[in-house]
DNA sequence: CGTCAATATTTACGCCTGTCTATGTCTTGT
DNA sequence: ACAAGACATAGACAGGCGTAAATATTGACG
C-alpha cells in the first residue's frame, strides 16, 4: 500500500490562489497537476474515465477513442497517474483506471477559491 | 474594445469533466488555460497578482519577486494574458496586471464539477 | 509449456518552451 | 530634443515533451 501523498493532496488545505501569494513549494506541487491536465489528450482521457459508468474505464476502450498509438496513450495515463489524478487497477489482462475526484475537487478549490 | 471570447469563456457553460466526455475542441481550449497555469513561475505570478491589494500589481513589483530576467517575466505575463487569465493596463510608464477571477472560477468549475 | 493478447517500457526524434541577451518602443523629466 | 527608465519584442539555445516503433512483461488459455 502506498502511503505517500500525491502532489495535490500535499496542499489540500484549500488555500485559494487569490487569498495570498503561494509559496514556491506549493507552486511546484500544484503545477505538476496542472501540467498533467494541460494537454488536450490527457484532458479528454481524464474526462473519459471520470464520466465513464462506474467511474472507471479499461485501457482498451480508451485506446479506441484516439488516433494515437497504444504506447502514447499508456504514456499519458502514466502521467495522470503520477500526478495523483488516476488510480490504476489490473484485473486479469486488462488495466482499469479510475478518476480521483477528490484530486479534481482539491485542484478546483485551490484555483477557484471556492474552498469547502 | 475586444469582443472576442477568451478560451475559457468559450466553454463557460460550466460543464464538469466528469459529467460527460468533453469534445476535442473544448479540450483544446481548456488545455490552453491549464497549460498557462501549469508552470510554477506563472502560478506564482497569478497568485501574486490575484492576492495583491486592489486585485492588480505592477510589473515592477512582480519582477522583484523572482530571480529571473525582466523579459522572462514579461514572457510569462503575456502567456497568462493570452489565456485570458490576466488583464493588462498601462498607466504612464508602468504596466498593471489584474487577475480575471471569473476565468479562474470558470476553470475551477470545469475541473471540479462544483458548477454554480 | 507455448502462443496470443493487453499494457507497459525503452529508445529515438522533432518540436515546443523557458530562459537569457540584445534591441526596440514609449513615456517622463530635464 | 535628449536622456533615462519601464516594459515589450526578437533571436538564440538547451532541455523538456509528445509521439511512434520496437521490445519487454504479464496473464489467459490451449
Amino acid at each position: 500500500m502506498n502511503l505517500e501523498l500525491t502532489p495535490i493532496q500535499a496542499v489540500a488545505c484549500c488555500s485559494p490562489l487569490a487569498r495570498e501569494p503561494i509559496s514556491e513549494e506549493v507552486a511546484e506541487q500544484v503545477s505538476i497537476v496542472l501540467k498533467a491536465l494541460g494537454d488536450p489528450v490527457r484532458l479528454r482521457l481524464m474526462s473519459l474515465v471520470a464520466s465513464h459508468e462506474g467511474g472507471e474505464a479499461c485501457v482498451c476502450d480508451l485506446n479506441d477513442a484516439f488516433d494515437l498509438s497504444q504506447p502514447t496513450i499508456s504514456h499519458h495515463l502514466k502521467i495522470l497517474h503520477e500526478a495523483g489524478l488516476l488510480e490504476r487497477e489490473k484485473r486479469g489482462v486488462w488495466a482499469y483506471y479510475r478518476a480521483r475526484t477528490e484530486s479534481l475537487e482539491n485542484l478546483a478549490s485551490v484555483i477557484g477559491g471556492t474552498a469547502r
